[in-house]
DNA sequence: TTGTAAGCGTTATCAG
DNA sequence: CTGATAACGCTTACAA
């Protein structure tokens, strides 16, 4: 069933259909009505490449994911629903890309092979060659998360940096002397991972405005390297009486971990920092914590990349979000020693 | 940048640019080679959307993952990464597709757009409207679980009922009396999802066959029920020594029922089920348990597609995956009354 | 071994 | 208000 078809049923030309289809021309409110009617009859859609090759655009926008090896953390797996939702509401569909090591191929098949308008590019890091591939590609892309020329490109981020000193201050007014910070793998760090880069740097920075003393860690994204991460920190620094944690997926572990160690929470020690909402309610007590505002994110994103093809010269957006502290019941004054 | 512009910068042909590429026709050496210079020099790739009119496919495949709403299980993140990572082996492009609920356009659009070559449904239920649309459109599926017409279409399954059976079985072994199944939510045995149903048949039957005594309760896809449907369970049943689950997204809340209740495991009360690896290995102390064997099942889905796509006519292919029960330590002979 | 030309199903331009 | 017709970029008979 194609256009052609439906031309000949209805007795018009090709072209009428595709007017009436897309309002672009006026067409006689009698010829589309019977149009419409032929086309609802035969379950006709516009073959979509055709389509595509005749508008030189594709109506799809690619999503490229960290690669999937490590365990994809629940946060990326909503960010994935919530981009998918959000395009559909542009009228949008999603390819998605792995990236990373073998999947090289595929993130270039689809920006060489023209195949979508534009790409969301997730857990971009400082330096990150497909941002450099896509800048020369003149494809349009929003990043998730800054890249080293901040300016240039769009983006859209969460304020780790204000974040994470935010929990700092918090536990500062309560009286906290000694904090430390849990933050994600030290190979992200490494790889100058914005999230892990800027949430110790806020978190240096805010430590030194109070007058604190800080013990800053990394940690697998894993609940059982939580439960030994926390078990080292308290064990060597016994001193310590909270922190401020970044890594959502270790949070079950530090919660054994503490439980073991026989640190009520927030009786004898107090935890806060910035993770998915799902995994603050999940704790014990409930976490005091900013909760990673996904969905915005993804509104956001999908929108300024909406804007970024419809306006491909249009100066660069950015969004940088930064969530309020929801206050639950995990942080409290330090115990008295 | 086109094939035209390629052919004239190589002076030949576009079909001798085309045939170059594609291996379909012989080319001599010397104009191979030229071709494939001026390619690689020019950063040349086929328009995909043309190429896809042209040759009648797309090279791209459909994944409709389940509604986002009640938050998508760690599972079904592995198996979308999974999914991707099997496509991109056969050069299989993956477009994402929400179902339910507001998404239903977005269904439309790829299906009757043409815009895969086959789709890949998730968490299909016994009568599922989107594999009947599907099966309407003629378009190649395979459905991960099985359908209400288990013979006519493509599908891979786990086999829920042997395997929970085989972990009754296996605690009527240890020399367990009564025993309890905890399985997914409520709603899902109401619509008819397969796993569900299966697992409590499954579990109903090797009961019966051991001569054991059970309970079967449902439990919502969270840690927080876990909890408190443990405590209910062993509250109202305190005879109860161990349990079967195929809910892994409530085994963290689960442990912390039972530890709460004084219940050490395997000790005090022994858990088993089928699971993610990554939820078994999670859990104090390990969970002997079947693993959900997450990339078999995407590798299988994907070749059987694309068998499907090549030769639309062969007959249906079908897959019931097994694994092994992983005897890891959360399982016991019960404890003496 | 290579070139020519006819599609593939739309959209968009140009006439009427 | 509507109909021809030329793109869009590629694949693939059909010729040479």
């Amino acid at each position: 069933m194609n256009i052609g078809e439906i031309a000949s049923r209805a007795g018009v030309s090709r072209s009428t259909v595709s007017y009436a289809l897309s309002g672009k021309r006026a067409v006689s409110d009698a010829t589309r009505r019977r149009i419409l009617r032929v086309i609802a009859e035969a379950g006709y859609r516009p073959n979509a490449s055709a389509r595509a090759l005749a508008e030189g655009r594709t109506r799809t926008i690619a999503l490229v994911i960290p690669p999937a090896g490590p365990r994809l953390t629940t946060i990326q797996l909503g960010f994935v629903a919530s981009i998918v939702a959000a395009a559909g509401r542009h009228e949008l569909d999603v390819l998605l890309s792995p990236s990373g090591g073998e999947h090289d191929r595929s993130f270039e098949r689809i920006v060489a092979g023209r195949r979508v308008d534009g790409v969301i590019l997730m857990e971009v890091r400082m330096r990150d060659p497909r941002a450099t591939r896509l800048r020369e590609s003149g494809l349009p892309f929003v990043a998730i998360g800054h890249t080293a020329d901040g300016g240039t490109g769009c983006w859209v981020d969460l304020d780790y940096e204000g974040l994470v000193a935010s929990c700092v201050h918090h536990l500062a007014d309560l009286g906290h002397q000694t904090i430390a910070l849990v933050n994600r793998p030290q190979e992200f760090l490494e790889l100058g991972y914005g999230p892990a880069r800027r949430a110790l740097d806020g978190f240096v920075a805010a430590v030194a405005a109070r007058g604190l003393t800080r013990i800053a860690v990394c940690c697998a994204d894993e609940a059982m390297a939580g439960e030994t991460c926390v078990e080292d920190l308290l064990t060597t620094h016994p001193e310590v009486t909270g922190l401020v944690t970044v890594n959502e997926a270790a949070l079950p572990g530090m919660e054994r971990g503490l439980r073991r160690l026989g640190r009520a929470v927030p009786g004898g020690f107090s935890v806060t920092g910035v993770v998915g909402r799902h995994w603050a309610e999940g704790f014990h007590p409930p976490l005091t914590a900013a909760d990673v505002p996904i969905a915005a994110m993804a509104d956001r994103a999908v929108e300024l990349l909406a804007e970024r093809i419809s306006a491909p010269g249009a100066p660069a957006g950015h969004v940088l979000l930064s969530p309020p502290i929801s206050l639950r019941a995990s942080t409290a004054p330090p115990a008295r020693r």
